[in-house]
DNA sequence: CGATTTTGACCTGCGC
DNA sequence: GCGCAGGTCAAAATCG
């Protein structure tokens, strides 16, 4: 008995030296640890707790080891919450970053304003404005610098660390003068955009049978010959791109120029509301999804469609406005010095054999891709070396604006695509070493993919293109005659749209 | 059984 | 006027 006892006490002390070690470890380690793994190790901690405890229950027996077990639960404690504080003093330094920039980025964004509607007060003299806004801190690559260099007259701000930016540019070229510029060139011609305004605006162009469309309710809709038609180009590998409405199937046909169907889908979340959407996938990518909204609702937005119905619906308003004063040209737009967010103006045909990432960025759109008006490309290459092509997904780490249902029935949750950004962050952590820069890293990766994220361009582009459509309303008030001036310049005045697009090119 | 999708027919506009 | 292509309708089929 006596050396069983003897043996239980080596036994003891063993685990006792066991237990030091553990936490001289954790001493090591927990300054490098991040908040994820801090909680890991909590549990680790738990863990070694129900050690300490089952191991009281035997050194309560031996009464020679308590004091130093108190000293040992009290340094544990200690170091538990000096950890703790290290922690929330690296969050609250994070947090101060994250709200610096912000202001930052709202001292742009107001500032952009300003100098946004100084420029439309001026534009009844400027015949060519070109508009670009972008959502990008990487220099779009040198060949579309070369096809479109910065005129003297383009005010720009830029956010570096956002990169958001707005450029205004305008040049006094007529937009017949560009035309015929670019017909004479061959070469371009290929590539950048002729107008054809009749074939984006035109009502024979959206079906025959337009008995559902409510014109009361919809301004757009109600100036005759014009709807408003907003294109959303997006990688998206479900069927439909879930924008928060209901939408059902009316109808399909395959395109001339595209062997993918194109499928016809009508708002169903209020009866008669005449808001439409087709559906198409990209010849050129066959990942990329275009979604071609028309009209506006003439219901509540549930909340999850405010985003991308407002972005259609302000920007389809801003375009049919800023238009009727003929305030943007038809030239074509070759302007892509962003890779994220580009909003210029393209012409309403698609060349099927124009790539979407060519450098110069030209759209000539075939006569019978849906993308005709206003085209928001919402497609992003990786730039960022931590940034998931969706292609590469699995199902359930989709974006939150596909479709919640996949094809293999697996549904997605927000928590997955916070997920999917925590990913992107813990990913770039991994690869730093803990060193003063850290928190800097982490925060620059965190921007970046929070702005290459899908849902944060469509939001920004929501409000950008709301800014858009308050500005052209206010020009229009001040510089329209009325309905009948919008009508004056006939189908030949009609639609000169604006692509919105977010390609990023890692080139 | 109601809602949704599919699919062929039909309508309309445009170019020749 | 005719043919073509895009868009819509509506009955049948399918799904949950």
């Amino acid at each position: 008995m006596a050396r069983q006892e003897e043996e239980e006490g080596d036994h003891n002390t063993e685990m006792e030296i066991d237990l030091t070690l553990k936490l001289d470890a954790q001493d090591q380690e927990q300054p490098t640890k991040d908040s994820s793994k801090s909680d890991h190790h909590e549990d680790h901690d738990d863990v070694d707790d129900k050690k300490v405890n089952s191991n009281d229950l035997e050194v309560q027996e031996s009464e020679h080891h308590v004091p130093e077990k108190q000293d040992l639960d009290h340094n544990h404690h200690q170091e538990k919450l000096s950890m703790l504080q290290s922690e929330m003093n690296r969050m609250k330094e994070e947090n101060k970053e994250l709200r610096q920039v912000v202001d930052r980025t709202m001292k742009d964004y107001y500032d952009l304003q300003m100098k946004f509607s100084i420029i439309q007060q001026s534009s009844n003299q400027i015949k060519d404005p070109k508009m670009f806004l972008s959502l990008n801190g990487h220099e779009g690559n040198q060949e579309t610098k070369k096809t479109s260099p910065r005129s003297p007259t383009m005010q720009e701000s830029e956010n570096e660390d956002l990169g958001l930016s707005l450029r205004i540019q305008s040049n006094n070229t007529t937009s017949q003068h560009a035309i015929d510029h670019h017909e004479n060139n061959k070469d371009l011609s290929e590539s950048i955009t002729r107008f054809s305004p009749s074939s984006l605006i035109n009502p024979g162009n959206f079906g025959g049978n337009n008995k559902a469309i409510n014109i009361a309710n919809d301004p757009i809709a109600s100036l005759p010959n014009r709807k408003a038609r907003v294109s959303v180009r997006a990688r998206c590998e479900a069927a439909t791109m879930n924008d928060g409405c209901q939408w059902r199937k009316y109808g399909q046909k395959i395109a001339k120029g595209n062997p993918c169907p194109r499928a016809y889908y009508r708002c169903t979340v209020a009866p008669g509301c005449p808001v439409r959407k087709q559906v198409q996938r990209c010849l050129e990518d066959m990942s990329i999804l275009i979604t071609t909204y028309e009209g506006n609702h003439n219901h509540p937005l549930p909340v999850g469609a405010t985003a991308m119905a407002s972005t259609t619906s302000a920007a389809a308003g801003s375009f049919m406005l800023l238009d009727s004063n003929n305030l943007l040209s038809s030239e074509p737009r070759a302007m892509n010095q962003s890779p994220y967010l580009n909003y210029y103006m393209s012409s309403g045909t698609m060349n099927p054999n124009s790539s979407p990432y060519s450098s110069t960025h030209a759209r000539t759109m075939h006569s019978s891709d849906p993308s005709k008006g206003i085209v928001f490309d919402l497609i992003s290459n990786p730039i960022n070396p931590h940034h998931i092509p969706i292609s590469n997904l699995p199902p359930q780490l989709g974006f939150p604006w596909m479709s919640n249902k996949f094809p293999n029935g697996s549904h997605l949750s927000r928590s997955k695509h916070v997920d999917e950004i925590n990913g992107i962050r813990e990913g770039g952590e991994n690869n730093n070493n803990n060193n003063n820069n850290n928190s800097k890293s982490i925060l620059t990766e965190n921007m970046s993919a929070i702005a290459s994220h899908p849902s944060f361009r469509v939001a920004v582009a929501a409000a950008i293109s709301s800014i858009i459509n308050k500005e052209s309303q206010i020009t229009n008030n001040i510089h329209a005659d009325g309905p009948k001036d919008r009508e004056s310049g006939g189908s030949s005045s009609g639609g000169k749209p604006w692509v919105l697009e977010s390609l990023s090119r890692s080139g």
